[in-house]
DNA sequence: CGGCATCCCCTGGGATACTG
DNA sequence: CAGTATCCCAGGGGATGCCG
């Protein structure tokens, strides 16, 4: 695998399959489509159910559950709940969810060096004759 | 936003609504099912479309042709049309296909260290009572 | 308060067949 | 060879309503 400054499989032994893998194992953590908006917000602490879903403002009540949900068994986000009259829900986020930040905002940054360039109309599509 | 090390709204004049916007257009472009392995894939050189196809293996040509397509749209891939009998053409890596890679590679070494704790099994959903 | 349950829609992906 | 066209299915997301 000629990618970057990753070992080939001869001597680092990473092969192709398990980079592949692995990266879309991470990428399906994060490519629901809230759990970027969480992640960024309970980085900024603690919060409530309740307030996650005041915050993040048009989600809804099912999406925001499944979303944290599926947070939760990635072990990006934990769940505490308070046993009291009304209840009270906790979420924060783990040592790992915080790990997980560092790569999260690499992309962040790619994004924001390169959004004319990702943002600006592709040629049109019409047949490209190498030069003769 | 405390998110590690990008500044705040106040000084560094970094919202979390453009983390947020931004993190999603990247995530966006990988998200999709065979984009990664693609990406992959040109890393190690230009490819034809049967040889994409070949090797990704069990893609089928809609998929891959979506795919392509997309990663296009992005600027990620080229695409080249060599006017011959039987047509050829010939997809590769852009400039900005190529600065993704970091990123990528980012995740997928993330993954790789984090692997267990992410696989390992969260304890049972339980009311967890904080210590008094 | 913090969810499930239900219903409905829409998109992405697979399989197969056809074409310039 | 490099796609389109068509049909189908599974799952994610929104809206609403009910509940301990």
């Amino acid at each position: 695998m000629a990618v970057s400054a990753v070992p080939d499989t001869a001597a680092g032994e990473v092969t192709d399959y398990e980079m592949v893998r692995d990266t879309r194992r991470v990428l399906a953590m994060l490519s629901r489509k809230w759990s970027v908006e969480v992640l960024y917000l309970l980085a900024n602490g603690t919060r409530r159910y309740s307030a996650v879903l005041y915050e993040v403002g048009e989600i809804s009540k099912k999406s925001l559950t499944r979303t944290l949900r599926a947070l939760e068994r990635d072990g990006l986000v934990a769940r505490r709940v308070y046993p009291e009259v009304p209840t009270r829900v906790e979420y924060s986020l783990t040592p790992l969810g915080w790990s997980l930040t560092g790569p999260l905002v690499a992309l962040y940054e790619w994004s924001a060096e390169h959004a004319q360039a990702a943002a600006e109309p592709q040629r049109p599509r019409l047949a490209i004759v190498p030069e003769p």
